[in-house]
DNA sequence: GGACTTCTACTCGGATAGTGAGTGTCCGAGTCCCGCCGG
DNA sequence: CCGGCGGGACTCGGACACTCACTATCCGAGTAGAAGTCC
C-alpha cells in the first residue's frame, strides 16, 4: 500500500502557489522545473486539484495556476482526496457473507449490521482523515523555516521570465 | 490507494480462529471455503502472519493455522503491518531538493530539517497507526453480535471432517 | 495616432502507451496419520 | 495382543504467470497577447 506521488507533488504546488501571494498565474512547467518532475504529468495531477476547486486554471499565454482560495481554507484532507480519490483506503468485500450457508434469520438480521472488522478499520481511517483535515497549507507555512517564503518569491521572479 | 485484501482476510481469519479457542490447526482449504477465498493465495497471504509471530503454522495431515498468542495481544496494528510491510503509506521523495538552485548554507541546513510536508503527513499517519494498536482482536470478538462465537464453532465442527 | 483585425505563441485538457506492485495459480518438500507386519 | 515400520495422503512453503492501477507522454482545442494594417 503505497500513496501516489500526486500527493507530495500537490502539497508542494500548492504551498509554493500561497508564497507567492500573487494574482499572477504560474504554469506548470515552471513549478515542473521547481521541483524536478515531468512536466506533463504533474499538468495532470494539478488538473485534478482544479477539479476539486482548490486550484484555478487559466489558459493561454501567461497562463497557468493560482489558489482558488486562500490557504487558510485548504486542508491537506482536500489535497489528498482531490488526487487520491474519495473512496476508502480499506474497502471490505463482505467476505463474511461469502461462505456457503443456509440463512438463518439470525443470520439476515446479523448481515444488515455493519461488518465489525470494516468498523474498526473505518474507525482509524477516520482519526486518519481527522488528523489531515486539522492542517492547513497556511500550518504548513507557518511551520516552514524563516526564509522559505522569500527564497520562494526570489526563485520566482528568476525563473518566470 | 487502495489497501490490499489480504488485511481483511488475515483479520477474519483471525478473528475465527479465535473464536474456536482451540489448539487444533485449520488448514487453509477450511478458512478458504468459510469466506469464498482461492485457497493457494489466502495460504499466501497466512504465511506472512506466521512469518510476524502472529499465527503458527503445522505442516502434515491434520495440519493448518492457529493462533500464536491469545487474541487480547494481536492488535489490528499487527496485522495490517504483517500483510502491507512495514513501510510509510505516504513517502517523501525530496522534492524540494531537486531543483537546481545554487547551494547556499541556508539552504543546506533547512534540507537536514525534515520535509515540513512529509511531517504533516506522517503526524495522521500516527494517528491511524495509534487507532490501530488500540484495538486488539479480542476487541473485535467482544463487539460482534451474540451468537457469532457459537456460530464459528457450529460451522468449524461441520467442515472439519 | 488610434482602433480593428489577424496571426502567433503559449497554455491547459483529455486521449493514448509503458511499467511495477498486487493478484492468482501451480508444484515440490516436509510431516503426520493409518494400516500392515513381525514378534 | 503389542510395538515397530512403511506407505500414503495431506499440509505448508516458495517459485512462476497474469491483471490492473499508477506513471508517463503526446497532441489538439482554446486563449491571450502582440504585430500588422487600415482609417
Amino acid at each position: 500500500m503505497r500513496m501516489g506521488e500526486g500527493v507530495e507533488w500537490g502539497l508542494h504546488c500548492c504551498l509554493a502557489l500561497a508564497w507567492l501571494e500573487d494574482d499572477e498565474p504560474v504554469p506548470t512547467a515552471t513549478l515542473a522545473a521547481w521541483f524536478g518532475l515531468p512536466p506533463a504529468y504533474l499538468n495532470k495531477r494539478l488538473q485534478a486539484l482544479v477539479r476539486a476547486g482548490i486550484l484555478s486554471s487559466t489558459a493561454g499565454a501567461r497562463g497557468g495556476f493560482r489558489l482558488a482560495r486562500p490557504p487558510e481554507r485548504i486542508t491537506l484532507m482536500d489535497v489528498v482526496t482531490a488526487i487520491e480519490g474519495r473512496d476508502d483506503v480499506f474497502r471490505c468485500t463482505e467476505i463474511r457473507q461469502r461462505a456457503e450457508e443456509e440463512e438463518t434469520a439470525e443470520l439476515i438480521q446479523e448481515f444488515q449490521r455493519p461488518c465489525g472488522v470494516a468498523s474498526a478499520m473505518r474507525r482509524a481511517e477516520l482519526a486518519w482523515r481527522r488528523e489531515l483535515a486539522g492542517q492547513s497549507v497556511a500550518d504548513l507555512m507557518a511551520a516552514a523555516p524563516p526564509g522559505a517564503a522569500d527564497r520562494n518569491r526570489r526563485r520566482y521572479t528568476r525563473t518566470s521570465r
